[in-house]
DNA sequence: TTCTTGACGCGCA
DNA sequence: ATGCGCGCCAAGA
C-alpha cells in the first residue's frame, strides 16, 4: 500500500523535535517531493483546527514566519515559537540554530 | 480547459 | 540587503 503525500508530509511536520524548525523546502524534500514546498504551505493551510500537529515549526527558508507581521496568525505561531525557547532576531529565527537536519 | 493564486524557494542584478 | 523573475504544482474561478 502506498502513503500519499498529504500523510507523508504531515508525518513529517510531526516529527520535527520540540525547540527546532523546518523550513516548507524542507519538509518538502524529506517527504521526498522536492520543490514542492507550497504544497506543504497548502496541506498546513487546509490542515483541521483540532489537529496536534506542530505546523507552528514550520517557517520559510529565510527564518521568518509566512503571515503578515501583526496578523494573529503571525502573533500566535511566534509566541508558540518563543514557548519552546526559539529566540527571535528581526522578526526572524536563526536557521543554522534551529534548524532540524 | 485555461488562467490565476499562493503558509515557497532560488538565482541574479 | 532588496527587489524581480521564474519554476513548481494543486486548487479554485
Amino acid at each position: 500500500m502506498e502513503i500519499d503525500k498529504e500523510t507523508l508530509i504531515y508525518t513529517v511536520i510531526g516529527s520535527i523535535p520540540k525547540g527546532q524548525v523546518a523550513s516548507y523546502g524542507q519538509v518538502a524534500a524529506i517527504a521526498g517531493y522536492p520543490q514542492n514546498a507550497r504544497l506543504v504551505g497548502r496541506l498546513l493551510k487546509l490542515m483541521p483546527n483540532d489537529s496536534t500537529i506542530p505546523w507552528h515549526r514550520v517557517v520559510n527558508s529565510q527564518g521568518k514566519i509566512s503571515f503578515p507581521i501583526g496578523s494573529n496568525k503571525y502573533q500566535e505561531q511566534r509566541q508558540k515559537l518563543l514557548l519552546e525557547g526559539i529566540a527571535f532576531k528581526n522578526e526572524r529565527v536563526n536557521m543554522r540554530v534551529y534548524q532540524w537536519q
